[in-house]
DNA sequence: CGAATCAAATGGTTTAACCATTAAGGCCCA
DNA sequence: TGGGCCTTAATGGTTAAACCATTTGATTCG
């Protein structure tokens, strides 16, 4: 029925107060906040405690602390790095484990596929085949590490281009924090890129085609390739 | 090519020795570190310092603070609830909308059900019929806001069904933050609710019947409903 | 004009003291 | 004997004042 009382802490009202400053506008991005010495007497309260609230402010990705003259904390855009950072301690900490992420790709990757094809300008068609010659380009000089990068940065931008924000960060997220444990247990080799550079051919060509279906459908059976390999089943 | 080295703040350091030793379980869920005043010690450095560090600690939900004697910092269990509170801020921001999360929620939610109804024990569908017949009463007394809260906990146990914490934590994420703007643009009434409850009863049905493909169309079915009303659209 | 130097503003750190909360033990009195 | 009250000590929360380190811009000098 009742909930404790809490303990008043009084950097916590500080925090609450600046916070509710930025969600409402109050405050823009790129603002920049008066200096500790002044927000100080404003809150009438101590430097101290006033920098226990700005250091709870900056981890929650409200604000940005600079050094020096003309420095100080200043509005930040918010963003999905703190999501990603709380995620990535839910990951190292073992709570999330990489066939748990991979479990969930196989089984949203192919509905954000479909939803970015129906929503591909001619524009984000183009940036794709860029990337993919990119790709293509480590393959021919068997840069390994570079095309994992063209290939992440490929994923990330199919996401960018449903423009859903919350599609954006689990596709971010989960290749974000695949690609960072890839090397442990997936060695790339010459078969497995060339899969890659063909699965994203098919997957272009059936954007192209505005075929959702089919793009989904390719990338689904890609990610559980992916996902059987991890988890040592062979075909 | 290179990264601006990292500026030295003592409670930086101090925040990375402990969370390492928390992530690699040097420091087991449920010890309690020892008092600010040895820390410090320990740390070499003041105590307005390492407040500063155990506030970052705290906010990333490593760490939790209780007062009085015997109280002090305790390791924490790590869980989600960092990461809702960070999606909580980006609704709140106005980055993400409740029309991302619902259309989200569209593509995700069938299959979410269709592996909880692979994984249900005899246990877990008891456990849904037991909330089943209280969601049911509810209706009967027309307590609407009782209806919601049981709507939601139903939903977030299909979840946990799962077995697996990223569909867990997408499950809670996306209903804890609907529900909490729910009232806001989408009242309750006989009609929805009676609906709502016609809904489960297909889905528990299916689950029971181990027919994963006609649980999850019915729960699409049912998101997209409610997203339509929610846009505004009428069929 | 350009480079070196200095000064001021600002965040980062330290120290020392005191306040507030909590748990535990002891004391008093019925 | 037992229950309630008081004291005490440990611990986090807060305050104050000073000094250090970094950055920027103005000033000075060659």
């Amino acid at each position: 029925m009742f909930k404790r009382a809490k303990q008043s802490r009084v950097f916590q009202d500080v925090v609450d107060q600046i916070q509710e400053a930025i969600l409402t506008k109050k405050l823009a991005p790129g603002t920049r906040l008066p200096a500790e010495r002044d927000l100080k007497e404003m809150f009438n309260t101590s430097r101290g405690t006033l920098r226990e609230a700005l250091r709870v402010l900056e981890q929650k990705g409200l604000i940005e602390i600079k050094l020096g003259v003309s420095g100080g904390a200043i509005v930040k855009q918010i963003d999905t790095d703190p999501l990603m950072e709380s995620l990535a301690l839910l990951i190292q900490s073992g709570e999330v484990s990489l066939e748990h992420l991979s479990e969930f790709r196989i089984k949203i990757e192919g509905s954000l596929v479909e939803l970015a094809t129906e929503r591909a300008t001619p524009k984000d068609i183009e940036e794709l085949e860029r990337m993919q010659a990119r790709a293509r380009h480590c393959y021919d000089i068997q840069d390994w590490e570079s095309f994992l990068k063209t290939d992440e940065a490929m994923h990330t931008y199919i996401g960018t281009m449903t423009r859903n924000p919350v599609f954006q960060f689990v596709q971010k997220s989960i290749h974000d924090n695949i690609h960072r444990y890839y090397q442990d247990f997936l060695p790339m080799n010459r078969e497995r890129t060339l899969e890659n550079l063909q699965d994203f051919d098919k997957i272009i060509a059936a954007m192209k085609a505005k075929d959702g279906v089919a793009a989904s459908a390719t990338i689904t059976d890609h990610v559980q390739r992916f996902h059987d390999k991890m988890t040592g089943k062979r075909p």
